[in-house]
DNA sequence: CGGTAGATTGATGAGAGTCAAGGGGAGTGG
DNA sequence: CCACTCCCCTTGACTCTCATCAATCTACCG
C-alpha cells in the first residue's frame, strides 16, 4: 500500500515523553503529543507559546489536519463531542489546560466564555471546510498563504512553524504539490523565500485573486 | 468563463417570494431562500419538516454547501459570525425561527441549550471538513451515503431530497462525477436505485470499506 | 565530514473536470 | 390520453491537474 509511506511521516509512536508540569502550564517539545483521539473530555487547552495542530488519523495511516493553534488559540474543545481529535506540538510550546464540566442536558447555564470559544472554534472550522472544498491546488495555498498572514504580527512575512507535509494534510494535497505550488508562486514572483519557512509576500494583491 | 455555466443552475434570483408567517413558523417553497449572508445576527432556525441547505457563494459563482438539515435540526447559528453563509429550502419545508440576544463579551452565562446546538454545528462542521479532506470521489460519495445513511428511519434505503449538483457542491465535486460513482456502486452491486433519489444500500459492509 | 530530515524537482499515470450529447420523468396543455 | 417541454440525470470522449514514484538538494547537527 503507497500509502504507507506517508504515515511513517508522522509516527505516533516518537512521542511519549511525558510533559512538564508547571503551575497549570504544560511544556511540549516538537512533535510532542498533547492529547490523542478519546482523551479526558474534562478539559480544554489554551496556546501560551508555540504552536499547536490538530488531527485525525485515518484508518489507512494517514493523517488530516484539523487546526493549527498559536498563542492565545483554544483548543481540544473537541472533546466534548464523540469527534475525537488528537492535538500535537507543531514547535516547542506551551500550553494552559483548563478543566470544565460538560454539563450534559442538566439545564444549567454555561459560563460565556465557553460559548465564546465553541463560537470561534466553530468559525475556524467552517472556514477549513471552505478552503478544502476549493479545487485546485493554487488556491488552497494562496488562501493558506493568505490566512497565515493574517496571523503573523508583519503581514507581509509570514513565519511557518508548520513543515511541508502539515501544509499538505491541512490542505488536503500532497507534500509535493504544495511545494511546487509554492515554487510556481515565487517564479511568478507572488511570493519570495528566504529558507523553506520564511514567505515574503510580494504581491498580496494577486494572490488574493487566485484564492478564487 | 465557464463556471458561469454551473451558477446558472441555482440562480438566486429565482426565490424572491414572502415566506407564509404563521404562529413562528415559517414555510418555504423548494429552492426558496430563507435567509441570505449578512441577514439577521439575532435568529437561528429549527427545522420542522422537509430539508434546508446552508450555502457559500463565490465571487466566480460557484456554490459551496455547507450542510443538509433536516427535521429537529438547528441552522443559522452562524450568522453570530463573520462568516456569513445564506439558507434555502431543499425541498418545501417548514421551519421554527427564534430570536436569542448575542451577549457579546457581557460576561453572562449562556442558556445551556444554545451551547448545546453550538456544540453540535460544530460538530456537524468537523464531520464535514473531514468528509472534504478526502482525496478520491469513491470515499466521497461512499461517506456521503453513509451519512445519508445514518439519518434515515430505514437505514437501509436511503430518499436523496437533494439534487446531484447539491451533492456535488457538498462534496466538492462535478455532478457529472457523482453520477459516475453512483453509477459505479450501481455496477459493483452495492447499490439500487429504483429513481435517481431512491438508494437502497446492498452492501453497506462493503461501503464502509470503500469509506476508507 | 558524514548523516539525517525536510524540501525541491522531474517523469509518468490515474482520476476527476470539462465539453457535448442523449435519456427519463413529472407536469402541462391540447 | 397523448404530445410536448423542461429539468434533472446519465453517459461518452477528451483534457488536464495532481498523486505517485524516484532522484537530488539543502540545512542542520553530531
Amino acid at each position: 500500500m503507497p500509502k504507507a509511506q506517508a504515515a511513517a511521516c508522522h509516527d505516533r509512536s516518537a512521542a511519549l515523553a511525558q510533559p512538564a508540569r508547571s503551575a497549570g502550564l504544560l511544556h511540549f517539545g516538537q512533535g510532542r503529543e498533547i492529547f490523542q483521539e478519546g482523551g479526558d473530555p474534562g478539559v480544554y487547552f489554551t496556546v501560551v507559546s508555540g504552536m499547536v495542530r490538530t488531527c485525525k488519523f485515518r484508518a489507512d495511516g494517514r493523517r488530516q489536519i484539523d487546526g493549527f493553534h498559536g498563542p492565545g488559540d483554544v483548543f481540544g474543545f473537541e472533546l466534548a463531542q464523540a469527534q475525537s481529535l488528537s492535538a500535537e506540538a507543531v514547535s516547542n510550546c506551551t500550553v494552559a489546560s483548563r478543566r470544565w464540566r460538560n454539563l450534559g442536558a442538566s439545564g444549567r447555564n454555561v459560563p460565556h466564555h465557553l460559548f465564546s470559544h465553541a463560537m470561534r472554534s466553530l468559525a475556524r472550522t467552517q472556514a477549513h471546510a471552505l478552503l478544502l472544498g476549493r479545487r485546485g491546488a493554487v488556491e488552497k495555498v494562496a488562501a493558506f498563504l493568505a490566512e497565515q498572514a493574517a496571523q503573523s504580527p508583519d503581514p507581509a512575512l509570514i513565519t511557518l512553524e508548520m513543515t511541508r507535509q502539515d501544509i499538505a494534510d491541512y490542505l488536503g494535497l500532497t507534500i509535493e504539490t504544495v511545494s511546487r505550488t509554492l515554487s510556481q508562486f515565487e517564479r511568478a514572483s507572488l511570493i519570495g523565500m528566504a529558507t523553506a519557512r520564511q514567505v515574503r509576500l510580494h504581491d498580496a494583491a494577486a494572490l488574493q485573486k487566485l484564492r478564487d
